[in-house]
DNA sequence: CAACATTTGGCAATCGCTTGCCATGTTTCG
DNA sequence: CGAAACATGGCAAGCGATTGCCAAATGTTG
């Protein structure tokens, strides 16, 4: 609280008997100072317990050694991982993390990246829920970086859902389901649109119907709408947006006395915490969340410094696996 | 990425006529200039696109309009809603909110403070695992408002572990359990010594024995220990320190066949996200933790702005009540 | 209408560090 | 051995605001 006086880089060059500017290379550019000189400097320094002033740093170079994380609600376990593991990644290059909630709203997210643009050196936005067209500008004036989205040009870190899809549609043909219904989520989420995509084109090539329902909230307090449409529907299996919705529908079977798997079979996406002691057990395709979060700040990072040729933005797909567990099963039989 | 050139106060004093102090007052000290003056300072900068540097603000003025919140570990769902609801604090109060994990480590903890130390105006440790010493050190130095933890004259916001192990002891008691045992969580744990102490203390006021065991991992995988450690202690009603312990247990539990409640009564502490699904879903103490993370940058808020009179630090204490779920129930037929 | 109080606005120093440019001291090499 | 090439360190000008102090303008009062 009180600042008696902070030490600053004349303190210690006065102390060390060097000029200031040695004394600032020394930290931020060790290749320009000798390495005695520097070993020097950098006794003193601790010794007076001198840290630079990340303020004074960024505002004079411009690096600010910050990025912010946009996360649309921290209540879906799912973010958990990518958060984590951008933070974890973030800390261990010394970069300070913000993290910002934008309630699902593009609005608030594009509020948010105005409000910390000069505060930060990227962004890294995860699920972003902005338009195509805002998101390509928002990146002409800022570093940014998409987690579960892509934007034609713009980096991005996804979970492969192509073949994460997929491995959902074998796995229901292969029970004997002869369609799926998709419970979609919020139709601004551009997940929602790429999974039906993807499992559609799955099903065709299997032979099987697909339906798209929805869209949903994707949250556990979804699941009841989206279980009475499945139920209408007459399907045989669902696939939910996510495991949140998933694991709603489950309980809102269970309420009316719907048997899962035996006369429906449930699939979700993401593997959250919970989806294996739900009951039952949750079937759902899991991704490793924790690398998302590491790659995209390690883009944002590489980008950031190396000033990677721009021609080449970095796209990283992450393998995804289905977790087999008891929401799926065999197919009812049609006779009865 | 690419600054064309930043507009700056200067940018804004010239083109609406003004000097630039009078420019920076009109954001930052309204009441010293004229409020015409003003209006058409403030509109000359917004057609201008002109934003105050956040960096060169806090340099000069010493404030820098952040806060950063420290968490054990983001993958325990109990510290979403206390980090949704600094977070929302925050940013309604146009502060940035920088999040940090800890690790569970005291010593990543003290590096974190340290580190951010010249970036933000003051922390949140929420569940802090430092000892009282060392948090009372660094309070000295920085703007500490702790969540969950207390520590003599720092300002801090607590759920009432007292009544609620009060709520817990007499729930198990009006169900003829004659004992409990409460599964501890890890001993640098304030927050474990607190329900411990509530728990013997409402246990020998209702004529109950109360034996505690562990120290357990918080989380699910510690589930396993502490089950089994139970199981042979005889006991007929178990308190775990968290939720993901009592999942944890509930999971073993299961496995070994043990019926709960029939055969064993768990009662968890926090009713996290999944306390509600899982089986048998769990009776648990739950307390506004949304409203806790409010309440400590509230306090961040004023203590830094009013400099309150330092003589009393704020204490709040958020009222908790017990879910009771299908995990107890009345004790077993001792004659058996 | 002069004298005094009160607002407002402007000047310039300052926050703590970075960095371009220049002046040394050292090496290297023909 | 002298010139060219490097390697280091120092000077001083910023980065973009804030703010103490003072002057000008405006309002009040006797």
């Amino acid at each position: 609280m009180s600042s008696p006086k902070r030490t600053t880089v004349y303190d210690v060059a006065r102390e060390a008997g060097v000029a200031a500017s040695t004394v600032s290379r020394a930290f931020s550019n060790p290749r320009r100072v000798n390495a005695t000189t520097r070993r020097h400097v950098l006794a003193v320094a601790e010794r007076l317990g001198y840290h630079p002033s990340p303020l004074a740093t960024a505002l004079q170079s411009g690096r600010t050694a910050t990025l912010a994380m946009l996360v649309p609600d921290i209540a879906n376990p799912h973010f958990f991982g990518t958060i984590r593991g951008a933070e974890r990644r973030a800390t261990a290059a010394d970069i300070t993390f913000i993290l910002g909630f934008t309630e699902e709203s593009a609005d608030t997210e594009r509020d948010q990246i105005e409000r910390l643009a000069r505060s930060v050196d990227g962004f890294v936005l995860a699920s972003s829920r902005m338009p195509d067209s805002t998101t390509a500008d928002l990146a002409r004036e800022h570093n940014l970086v998409l987690v579960n989205r892509e934007v034609d040009g713009l980096p991005s870190v996804v979970v492969d859902n192509a073949s994460g899809s997929a491995q959902i549609v074998d796995h229901l043909a292969s029970l004997g389901h002869r369609s799926l219904v998709y419970l979609s989520g919020p139709h601004q989420s551009w997940l929602a649109g790429e999974r039906w995509r993807a499992l559609s084109a799955g099903a065709g090539r299997r032979g099987m119907g697909a339906t798209r329902l929805g869209p949903f909230p994707p949250q556990v307090a979804g699941g009841g709408a989206a279980a009475d449409a499945a139920l209408v529907s007459g399907a045989t299996a669902v696939v939910a947006h996510n495991d949140l919705l998933a694991i709603g529908i489950l309980r809102r079977l269970a309420e009316r006395g719907v048997q899962v798997p035996e006369q429906i079979s449930v699939v979700g996406y993401d593997d959250i915490f919970g989806a294996d002691f739900c009951v039952p057990a949750l079937t759902t395709l899991a991704g490793p969340q924790e690398e998302a979060g590491r790659s995209a700040v390690e883009i944002l990072l590489t980008t950031g410094s190396a000033r990677a040729d721009p021609e080449s933005p970095r796209r990283v797909v992450l393998p995804s696996h289905l977790v087999i567990r008891d929401s799926t099963g065999p197919a009812p039989d049609p006779g009865r």
